[in-house]
DNA sequence: TTTTTGCTTTACGTTTACGTAAACTTCCTC
DNA sequence: GAGGAAGTTTACGTAAACGTAAAGCAAAAA
């Protein structure tokens, strides 16, 4: 069974990142441990919040915004009717920036494939020159175009 | 028919960067501008690099790893196998990269969209509780579950 | 001809997201 | 009870990606 609390390092063990970090998220209030004395115990919510903002931060989030979103959803159980319609446009429009994001990947996904076979063509002809024609066959390491 | 050289305004009004942007990017050896005098003159491939840099931007990648693809790409024209084979691997890891991309949005997208969901959830109840019971129609503006 | 407009270089300033070092406590082990 | 491992605070340092101001040239417009 997972357990229910985390150390400082148990965190930054299972999502290699340095506890430096850590506290630096703490300080800019994006997580919030209770401690044990001086030393910091991280909660289940914690351990969440942290995958997040990881992921975030591989999709180019600045943790300035994915706190702002963490604060809008906090405050949202306390539900003010323009405090819910703000994380709506919020949520309307990160979901769009991702649309935008797919769309680049999508095109940078297609370039990389030419740019591959281009590359794979490169080598065939090399390959040609020193070894003569009759290895020709090696058109058959490649992918399908 | 499209300019085939371009001034330094002209690419920052099309692509929406400063100035001292572009600058940045020629200093850092992104892109190389001719002159006529002082004045930078860029070209159609000038132009298609800025596009690369500003997209791989959106995507996380930093200056430094866009040149270095830039670089590959452009040694790889003389063609050494080592030059390809490097450039390969490099095309793959990218390609990599990209997939666990498409992961992190693609979770990040059903997780907003559960939060869009429970927004909604809640704008419908604060409205029932404002109301009264006769407004339950109102959950017909939600988008389908 | 002055003025505006656009471009240039040089250079110091700024923000973000940590790294790194110093100096200290606490707990565990031997 | 000496040492080591893991935690802490405080604080200065750093790399990336520009922003911004200063000071100047050069062509086009008024």
């Amino acid at each position: 069974m997972s357990p229910s609390t985390y150390s400082i390092s148990d965190l930054a063990g299972e999502f290699d990142v340095t506890t430096r970090s850590i506290r630096f998220y703490e300080d800019q209030k994006l997580l919030f441990p209770t401690r044990r004395g001086q030393t910091r115990i991280f909660s289940g919510p914690d351990r969440v919040r942290l995958k997040l903002i990881l992921r975030g931060k591989r999709l180019g989030f600045s943790l300035a915004e994915t706190r702002e979103l963490f604060e809008l959803w906090d405050e949202s159980t306390t539900g003010s009717m323009k405090q819910l319609e703000l994380l709506m446009t919020k949520i309307q429009e990160k979901k769009l920036a991702l649309e935008q994001q797919l769309n680049d990947i999508a095109m940078l996904q297609l370039e990389l494939d030419s740019a591959e076979n281009r590359c794979l063509d490169a080598m065939n002809e090399l390959n040609e020159e020193q070894t003569g024609l009759e290895q020709h066959d090696l058109a058959l390491t490649r992918n399908a175009r």
